[in-house]
DNA sequence: CTCGGGATGCGT
DNA sequence: CGCATCCCGAGG
């Protein structure tokens, strides 16, 4: 089941943790992608300053501040791009950063005889760890123009639970962001979800 | 306009 | 640890 409206629209952190372990789907031309997500980390509005929205409401924070449930991507370190999922409802600028992710297989859809046929071929990632915003992004061909995609709605990509059977008791655990020793005493939040034995 | 720096990844 | 590589946001 895709995610709806109403999952997004909560606490930041909460929603960071219980994406752990959900499914983010990229539909490409000639396949669609799905990947258990394995890695987030929560960006919590104007006062953290690790947020970009800390600098208020920018060209590039714009979609931050918008309605739950769109994708905020931007470009880092002039090569790679960064997949968030904005949370909260509209003018409370936040999100969850994916960070990591692995490509399973066994979730894609539809799973006809034919199509899985068609994946043992060589129809699927050659990467299946997807460990790092920016990899992740590379294989998924995340990139700005999916900047504000609706993932309530969006035919190109949005997230699925695991479904009845597919959650899981896995321990998540939890820690400090990553690359936010700029942040203050924000950097020291431990606000980074991840299961032990990925990415 | 210039300029400093960044929610990274990869090779050394 | 260094570096690629470019957009963003701040300041003049």
């Amino acid at each position: 089941m895709r995610l709806k409206r109403n999952f997004f629209n909560r606490n930041t952190i909460v929603v960071a943790k219980e994406l752990i372990g959900k499914y983010l789907y990229r539909r490409l031309r000639d396949k669609i992608i799905c990947a258990r997500i394995t890695e987030t980390e929560a960006y919590c509005g104007q006062k953290d300053l690790a947020c970009h929205a800390s600098k208020g409401l920018t060209p590039r924070t714009k979609v931050m501040f918008g309605p739950p449930g769109h994708a905020y991507v931007y470009l880092i370190y002039g090569m790679h791009h960064c997949f968030n999922v904005v949370t909260r409802e509209e003018g409370y600028p936040e999100a969850v950063l994916v960070r990591g992710a692995e490509i399973a297989t066994s979730n894609w859809r539809p799973a006809t005889r034919k199509n899985k046929k068609s994946l043992a071929a060589n129809n699927y990632s050659l990467l299946t760890k997807l460990n790092g915003p920016g990899k992740l992004c590379r294989e998924l061909k995340i990139d700005r123009q999916l900047n504000g995609a609706d993932l309530c709605r969006s035919r190109e990509l949005w997230i699925e639970s695991a479904g009845q059977r597919g959650d899981k008791p896995e321990k998540i655990k939890r820690g400090k962001r990553i690359g936010v020793e700029y942040a203050g005493k924000w950097k020291d939040k431990l606000w980074r979800f991840y299961l032990q034995n990925v990415g």
